[in-house]
DNA sequence: CACCGGGTTAACGTAATGTTAATTGTTATC
DNA sequence: GATAACAATTAACATTACGTTAACCCGGTG
């Protein structure tokens, strides 16, 4: 395997800076952009194996940059790792939605970056994408266009909040997200419900999935996961 | 890197000597101080890479020193070894929880003295962990995305509290913690219990860590540690 | 308007977890 | 080797978090 090339897409100068300098340092090739419109025309001509992409851009934003890639042919199954400022969490979760991999939160160390680096070019590494944005864990199949979800070839009927939520857990296998993290990413930012609400939906699904219940855990004074 | 300037501060003539001879023996650069006040001086005019400081002073005591170092700007993230006479136990405690890194009860063997000070060095080199990065001492590996630790390669059934502690304690190996920092890192400050209780959480811990207990040590009148 | 589907809440039972207090075991010190 | 201090352990008890049900709310639609 040839030498992995890591495209950066980050407007402040110091921290390309850094981000080169750590990852060359340590064998990967980078290159870095300061907008996100050159990041997308260099992500499709150049195929990085990995992109870091700040999410507070100049300009086009960092989120739509992301959809982008993954809308794009040449770029949906380029890895994302978010980097993002404190405070950003509804902008996270959305990135985590749309296909990001993992994020970094600033300020970050080297020895950060070059773990989470090297753990998302292993996972990556390993399963060679799919060929739509189409989601398959286990027996599940969930096609965010058509809005459909198979289950071991059935289909299964459901509403649209519980199709969010089993998307969302799903498109993460194995992490663990808060109720509000859950409702956050369904409904939007700061949208106000009990906890309870959220169990409900989850009892929902989870009915829903019959003798496969088991694929929505919860993890006791946490939240839920997709298991892994 | 060049050699590192280790800072004593200490009344005893005795013993600030036995130090500096060791340390430089090792091929650490020492400076010693009999006093408080000339110690905090040299702290933030020299910047030491580590401080030993003893508790009982004449003048201004060892505890109000540890204070102002981790008030200072300057010296607030200088490790410091606490150097207390037997007796002194909560003093010791009194300056873990203030910010010192370890403590060495006199008389100490020139061994302990250097495995103490190359392990904090050892330490501060490493960058702390966030909260979500995935960590690996030993045979533990632990995700705090997955909420999920697997000990040897098989996972580990803990309870929130359980995780949280062990997180807590392996994020900073070597460290050792009062139980009322351990009950403040997992439940927030000034959570009220009983000693007695964070021994019970830990003695579940331990159980479940089964032939790998011995991960966590108990520091006797003090507190608990990771294995370093 | 009345109905319907989807979503939320409130109430309550239950299982899991955490805490206490009492007992036993261990270690350090004289 | 006796004593005191501390830590581990146990079992009873208290608390918390989750799951579930049923009632309610709301917007859309016949």
């Amino acid at each position: 395997m040839s030498r992995q090339l890591i495209l950066i897409i980050e407007d402040d100068e110091d921290i390309r800076e850094l981000l080169v300098y750590n990852l060359e340092k340590n064998g990967y090739e980078a290159e870095a952009v300061e907008s996100g419109e050159t990041g997308l025309v260099s992500a499709s001509r150049r195929k990085p194996g990995l992109i870091l992409l700040d999410l507070m851009l100049p300009g086009m934003d960092g989120l739509s940059v992301c959809r982008q890639l993954k809308a794009g042919k040449a770029t949906h199954d380029v890895p994302i790792i978010i980097i993002s400022a404190k405070g950003e969490e509804t902008d996270i979760i959305t990135g985590l939605e749309l296909g990001a991999d993992d994020y970094l939160a600033k300020p970050f160390s080297p020895n950060i970056l070059l773990s989470r680096v090297r753990a998302v070019l292993r996972r990556t590494g390993q399963t060679p994408p799919d060929e739509n944005t189409i989601l398959m864990a286990h027996d599940l199949v969930i096609d965010p266009k058509k809005f459909k979800a198979m289950l071991a070839g059935r289909p299964l009927d459901l509403t649209t909040s519980e199709f969010r939520i089993l998307y969302y857990l799903a498109s993460h296998q194995g992490w663990v997200f808060t109720r509000y993290q859950i409702m956050d990413a369904i409904r939007g930012d700061g949208y106000v419900v009990t906890e309870r609400a959220i169990d409900v939906q989850i009892a929902g699904l989870r009915k829903k999935l019959g003798e496969y219940s088991g694929y929505i855990e919860t993890v006791r004074g946490v939240g839920y996961r997709f298991l892994e």
